[in-house]
DNA sequence: TCGGATGTGCGCGGTAACGTGCACCACATG
DNA sequence: CATGTGGTGCACGTTACCGCGCACATCCGA
């Protein structure tokens, strides 16, 4: 048995129509196609069969899609929390028109998130951080270059460290692995290099993390404190580190966590609004 | 009215949850944050109603994603059929083991999502492409930077093309607006300036284009036909321009579209084997 | 010309998911 | 201690989706 012409285009169709939306309901694909629901129902099969798509009830998912990066994935929702809460600090001492230099990793990706839709140059070696980026037109994107680590999705190697030399952006915003009083340190050697070259480049360097990674050593240091010129984290973080941040030199910003329902900040009110 | 605090935490938990996953059954979310079914339905209402989340049937799908490129959408499925035909014949021709150069478009999109999961060495300008090798263990991915043009998702200019002309790859896997007596022709200056760049580094030249393409010119020529070791097209294609390719010294290899349900190929055969 | 195969649409019963109302618990307040 | 309020879980009736079987339409080969 060979399958019509027809009925092959017709599958065509359908998934481009589930490639382009991400998710289908069942019912607009009935529509769209004018055929009937039955008609849809078995081609989404095939294509389920085959890997294609995936069925959920009332609809499809495009399976074809992206495959996800790990760390993003097995990262426990943890500290997510104190993640966004900083995350938005950090955005909200970025000011329209800069050049912003982003890291990669989980919490700078938060603040790029927030950064979406501002005027701004965007300089990055973060896939996941471009993707947002990439059709934003309020926004120019400049990529770094080079080999692309599998697991975190960043681009490292001299490549990338060669092109950085000859950029210069108005704010970095640096993640680390850990911060100890030698300074800051990354469980990469590689990226540790392309964060120094990151550093030259910068009129004002911002590291983000959440107050975990304090007093806690990494692989390879990446700069001493003096260096960077703000601290962005939540208010887990101990006196003694308040101290010492304030003693080399740094600025610290302090995010406060959900605690008190006070971060709705990057929610848009919503809850109280609506019972007002 | 506040949110409690566990209100908040657990809604921020389900969200990194959707976010991850980017789609949420809710039986398995009722599962994993473990509570009522009626307190995840509330929640995904008040998400939704933020408008961090879309509800559907069954489910959840994440919202604050990706926004998507302007190419890849508004693209009528059209000639997809064809593409897809062309990508399945070019992945052939590409060997396990080779380094591959990808440029960007979505014909070369299609060869791509072909080629995953092979043992390659990949090398691409492109965002949507290097997505999908990204977090691929099994193939090594090396991203040419630059500026990201923010409509087709590709990094151009003079970054990426010094960064080329350090490279050499065994096959290049080439897109073009248009083909002429001239030769390719492409639509944006700074693009073709970078895929000259990327014929010079390449051991073998494929073009994948469909049969529309030919007769065609766009803006700015790229290459003679002499300089392309293989074209890849579609049964639509005039027996005048099989001559001439042949005539340039070039290989042809056509692609036969849906047509007569010979394609499967791509497909995983499926319904012939439901049946049997 | 006559079956067989294939693809499609329609209708049926079954069931999974939905929304709502209500009772219970925890906590804060008078 | 009484009382009000927000949050949660359970149970109900209702909706809508699902899968299956059957009938028809079309195409092809015997």
């Amino acid at each position: 048995m060979v399958m019509s012409v027809q009925n092959h285009e017709r599958r065509g169709r359908l998934l481009d129509l589930i490639r382009v939306r991400g998710f289908a309901a069942l019912e607009e694909l009935v529509r769209e196609l004018g055929v009937s629901e039955s008609t849809v129902r078995r081609d989404l099969d095939a294509l389920e069969e085959q890997g294609a798509a995936k069925r959920t009830h009332g609809g499809v998912l495009y399976a074809g899609g992206m495959p996800r990066l790990a760390e993003f994935d097995e990262r426990q929702p943890a500290h997510w929390a104190a993640k966004r809460a900083i995350a938005a600090r950090a955005a909200e001492v970025i000011s329209d028109g800069e050049t912003v230099l982003l890291d990669g990793g989980t919490t700078t990706y938060e603040v790029a998130r927030l950064l979406v839709g501002r005027s701004l140059q965007v300089v990055t070696n973060s896939l996941p951080v471009a993707n947002l980026f990439a059709s934003e037109s309020r926004s120019d994107l400049v990529l770094l270059g080079g080999y692309v680590s599998p697991r975190t999705g960043v681009c490292l190697g001299p490549y990338a460290n060669e092109l950085l030399g000859r950029l210069h952006v108005t704010t970095t915003v640096l993640s680390a692995a850990g911060i100890a009083d030698e300074g800051l340190f990354n469980a990469h050697l590689l990226l540790a290099e392309t964060e120094q070259a990151m550093l030259r480049a910068a009129g004002r360097v911002i590291v983000v993390a959440d107050s975990s990674k304090f007093g806690r050593k990494s692989l390879t240091l990446v700069a001493p404190l003096a260096e960077i010129d703000a601290f962005v984290s939540d208010d887990g973080l101990t006196d003694d580190w308040k101290a010492r941040i304030s003693a080399a030199g740094s600025e610290l910003i302090v995010a406060a966590i959900p605690a008190e329902a006070e971060d709705d900040r990057d929610l848009r009110s919503s809850t109280r609004r609506r019972h007002a």
